[in-house]
DNA sequence: ATATTGTATGTAACCGGTTACATGAAGTGA
DNA sequence: TCACTTCATGTAACCGGTTACATACAATAT
């Protein structure tokens, strides 16, 4: 690999001149700048980002903390990012922490030590101060911690409670809703939102907890629906979740949306490739991850904020786990 | 951030020692060890990886080229190409081609200049010489190219055998297969299996092709079930094909696997979460990334290979889209 | 005529590590 | 005692860029 050295002997200048033309920074004669284009061609010279890294103390690379890439809901929100990124010039680095304490900071660690220049955090392992500590711009995807780091999320609560009235106004009288581990303010604040209009409409509901996880969502349901066979409707936290309730239902030979309808939420592709397809409360996920994106950009970049915490409308996608109109 | 020359300056030694001391080389003693492990401790100094990359030309970072993220296949061999390179020290970063050479050429350049220690390679944008010219360790993942390049890929013609013969064994008399597009081996390849098959049995058959997605499936499936509407079994060349060929026989009023059976290729977990789960031909997805992740690291390491191609057996995985035993 | 300003370029320090080489002390054998 | 090895440590060059600063010349202002 040619160096700036080599450029700046095969064109007869100094490396500044080559780095100057290179930058576009300083004066620059004319002659200069054709025979370092010329020595560049030659050469075939690329700079090293390494050594440009080394003395900006920055990388062009912003890191993507997920819990699971094979959850359909990250791969989707990581083509956004990626997506904002690439027009930006910046690559994006993806880390899979499996909601794993330790893989998280190792990662974050190897990023910082690369001089990442950024993060779009979408898990909840360490605290904001720890986060805050790192020093470099942040952003929140899906998940909120504190007022300091900025944020976009879904308006979760709101979310649930537009798939709950729905299924009561399909006649639902006795839904049980599978809500994500209580440590995810996401998973906490759709729970909210089902509350709210369970209470409201004082129906009749059962709580289980489940894992963001197919089989365990199963199981549980399974288990619930085994108790209260009443059961006619089923709110889950995601819609990975409302895939197990598919199965278990399925399982026990119960028609959907006859017997018992399903609302998810996330509003994934896998919804649509269901069969039945799955009726969801979904998320502008693409969305979510260009705003992050631009919004981490923006930071890095120095410009201002106008906002810090955005939340995004969901909306209902009725398909074929209710009854519909 | 702490450097070298603080940590020396702290526990007053050179930079020398510290740096001995960090890489475990050369002579030390006891108080020195003892001193620079002190002063690392004290001002929670951690080494600069751009600084090293800068001088060993190495950058303790593997690439992974795949074509599109929100396919789960690429996902899951994701998944397992990280869990490997994690134990070794490596970071993964995935980049997404969209099948575009400039997006490709462009990410590969990136992270040349950024001394990516090894590429595994999912896509086919390039030619064989173009992967060779990079000059750094390579594997190609799931597509081969050439003879030079380490691979690791399925039996996709075995395993399109194994499908088309069991939905002749299933009583299928016309059966549909929808083949990726022609400049990819790996959808030739299985092509070529099911050909094997129909021609050996004198099986009616029918082909189209159709790119790894859905919708575009959906339609060629549609466009000839309505030509021929005896076909009575279809074998697709990937399981997010088979959705689309659910969707197409669902949307006709077919019944599977009562009226019409489907088998698709890959085995991703999707395929199981489908009502009815689909019959695939299942590949060690896992396996693969692993197997190629282990590769590369050996070339990394320069650790003679015994074995340039792998070529790993797939499974017929009967779910619900076939009639079963 | 001299001072001032704008243009153009080169030298060398710097970013934060690694390591070849030099130096010196302690221990061993002749 | 001297030569030689082993151990321990420091100095400085190097990786490949960037840029502060010095220098030099031409054009303009005074």
């Amino acid at each position: 690999m040619a160096t700036i050295k080599d450029v700046a002997k095969h064109a007869n200048v100094s490396v500044a001149t080559v780095s100057r033309y290179l930058n576009k920074k300083g004066y620059l004669s004319k002659e200069a700048e054709q025979k370092v284009k010329e020595a560049i061609g030659a050469l075939n010279y690329k700079p090293n980002s390494v050594a440009r890294s080394l003395y900006h103390k920055t990388s062009k690379m912003l890191g993507l903390v997920i819990p699971d890439i094979t959850n359909p809901f990250f791969p989707e929100l990581a083509r956004a990012v990626e997506d904002v990124a690439l027009t930006y010039g910046y690559t994006v680095v993806i880390c899979n922490t499996d909601e794993d304490i330790d893989k998280e900071k190792h990662y974050i660690e190897a990023l910082k030590s690369k001089y990442v220049d950024g993060l779009i955090i979408a898990t909840h392992e360490l605290s904001e101060k720890d986060y805050l500590d790192l020093g470099i711009p942040l952003v929140m995807l899906d998940r909120t911690i504190g007022e300091a780091i900025p944020s976009v999320r879904s308006n979760n609560r709101e979310g649930a409670k537009l798939g709950t009235k729905y299924l009561i106004e399909q006649g639902c009288q006795f839904i049980a809703h599978v809500r994500g581990p209580l440590t995810i303010k996401t998973a906490y604040d759709r729970y909210l939102g089902f509350k709210d209009v369970v209470d409201q409409h004082q129906t009749r509901h059962e709580i289980v907890e489940s894992a963001f996880d197919i089989d365990e969502s199963k199981q549980k349901i399974l288990k619930i629906l085994n108790e209260y066979p009443e059961i006619d409707g089923i709110f889950t936290s995601s819609d990975v979740m409302a895939v197990g309730a598919l199965k278990a239902t399925q399982s026990l030979g119960l028609h959907v949306p006859e017997d018992i309808q399903i609302i998810g939420f996330d509003g994934i592709p896998l919804g649509e490739m269901l069969i039945p397809s799955l009726t969801t409360i979904s998320q502008s996920i693409y969305k979510m991850g260009t705003l992050a994106c631009r919004l981490l950009i923006k930071q890095i970049e120095k410009k201002p904020l106008e906002e810090l915490h955005f939340v995004l409308e969901t909306e209902l996608k009725i398909r074929e786990t209710t009854r519909g109109e």
